[in-house]
DNA sequence: TGTTTTTTGTTCATGCTTGAACTAATTTTG
DNA sequence: CAAAATTAGTTCAAGCATGAACAAAAAACA
């Protein structure tokens, strides 16, 4: 009955979680100071991605797709539309929903973002392979795959 | 000079960083929920779990280990106190700090929040071998020292 | 058609985290 | 030893994310 042995340290799955969650920290740390000159967030980094990649989604698809609540894009909007980076417009045939568009200032940002972004990540995965980047990439999908089926 | 071969979701890295915060912020939302009946937060057990593997440390030492600032740790220990939790109490050679110790409640109220976080990572990541997740934990402590040096 | 239910976006109060400014104690330096 | 610099912890205001309550619009239903 040697408690020690129950404990999480010594499962690797957890020892592992824990590094990811270490390293997600930094991660983020990292890349906000990275974004600073630009004068991005991350989460308006985030909104800037998915924006160009569906164009004209609503608010409601936005939230769902950056695992956020509604109020938060409504929150979030008003310093992108300030900044000229976002339009949004009101849909014709359906007048509660607003669809989100990059301004093409909007997409001139998120480029200039992107390759910070990308230098960073490059970077700090240099001592992984492609190949361990694609297996943890894959364990990763499967996380987020068990967790949404539950 | 195709741009969208530029575009980081071409990018192996890239796209494995992405599944990596996705999947953490997933297991961050799935971790709270379950500690919900414990009248835990993730902060809170955080705190714990370090004050476990390392009784008497200091404030300041707590928030480093934690990647948090040091009001973090002042502004969240009141509740910790007021809960029975963690005991706090004046290091007698240097009057600056404060060494924190669990208490036996707080030692008991760990072992039930470990149960469920342990269950919950274990089965988020049942369909990843031992040696996969040995593979991932060492790549990303890996990428916290990449961090930690620059 | 008229009533109920659902959906979209907003508002607002709450809680968490942060960083800057501050006090007190300690260490370094001249 | 005295002055300056550093360190530990606190306070406070600001920025963000959240969820509940709400209004308007649309869809489902009878």
């Amino acid at each position: 009955m040697n408690k020690k042995q129950d404990l999480p340290w010594d499962n690797p799955r957890f020892r592992t979680w824990i590094a990811v969650a270490r390293a997600e920290k930094a991660i983020v740390r990292a890349l906000s100071k990275s974004l600073e000159p630009l004068g991005l967030k991350i989460a308006q980094l985030d909104m800037l991605m998915n924006l160009y990649r569906h164009p004209g989604q609503s608010q409601h698809d936005l939230a769902r797709r950056l695992l956020v609540g509604r109020s938060n894009i409504t929150m979030l909007l008003p310093q992108m539309e300030t900044q000229g980076l976002v339009r949004r417009e009101g849909d014709a045939s359906d007048k509660r929903v607003l669809r989100l568009w990059l301004t093409p200032e909007g997409e001139a940002r998120l480029m200039q973002a992107l390759a910070v972004y990308t230098e960073l990540i490059d970077r700090v995965m240099a001592q992984s392979t492609p190949a361990q980047c694609e297996a943890m990439g894959e364990q990763m999908r499967r996380i987020s795959e068990a967790l949404a089926e539950s």
